[in-house]
DNA sequence: CGGCATCCCTGATGATACTG
DNA sequence: CAGTATCATCAGGGATGCCG
């Protein structure tokens, strides 16, 4: 059996390449089926154009998505997620679940710091 | 049972608040018990204490961890786990797990890519 | 269509010094 | 002990323009 995980740094790093901002915008979309470059774009309006190829490198690079050539006409490329990518699927959902679950409290916790705060400091 | 969940950019803020680079480290030592402010940093060698501090405030905003000002001589502050951080430390189990599992897996794709684009690109 | 190259700017982080 | 304040750095991300 795997003993107790511990925090590593190349745990760590992994994580950040694997859970940053984008990716799992991208793990979301392509879990559902393989997209275009610009089929994701439209699928994740708020990103430009760098950093969808940027994240889309770094997954490529970890395994977690396939790139893949079609040479058609101009040319097509399609991204699809890999086998690994998948085994992230669960862990994600299982995330996005957890946020659903905790965002009122989150935010009722939030309020009530903030509130104090305000009080202790400024006002 | 919640339906399928979506990122949207609540959820990936809250996401990006609870498990950025030094809240994991956190949570992970608190979910062992009580520590001290300096009691954190010895535990966590490599971060600054700027850093801590932002990664506590930022926990203890978030209802994750709580704040606990013992006024004695000096002063002590004892950082404690919240039960709604207790609620993450399965998650995290899970990420640390996954990494765990997986990184082979990662590092032989990392090398079969940057070995692809050697040959392709420079040299 | 699917990128890469460039410039620029901001936010996050580290090092250092000082305080209740 | 437990921070706050300040300065310097630096990678990430947006905007724009060009290429196969």
């Amino acid at each position: 059996m795997t003993e107790t995980p511990q925090v590593t740094g190349r745990h760590r790093e992994l994580l950040d390449q694997v859970l940053d901002k984008w990716s799992l915008h991208v793990l979301d979309r392509l879990c559902e089926g393989p997209l275009r470059f610009n089929g994701l774009r439209r699928a994740i309006p708020v990103v430009t154009q760098k950093s969808l190829t940027a994240a889309l490198r770094r997954l490529e690079r970890n395994g977690m998505v396939e790139r893949v050539v079609v040479s058609t006409r101009p040319v097509a490329v399609e991204y699809r997620i890999t086998p690994l990518g998948k085994t992230l699927q669960d862990l994600i959902d299982a995330l996005l679940l957890w946020t659903a679950d905790n965002l009122p409290d989150v935010e009722r916790a939030r309020a009530r710091f903030d509130d104090a705060s305000a009080v202790a400091g400024g006002e």
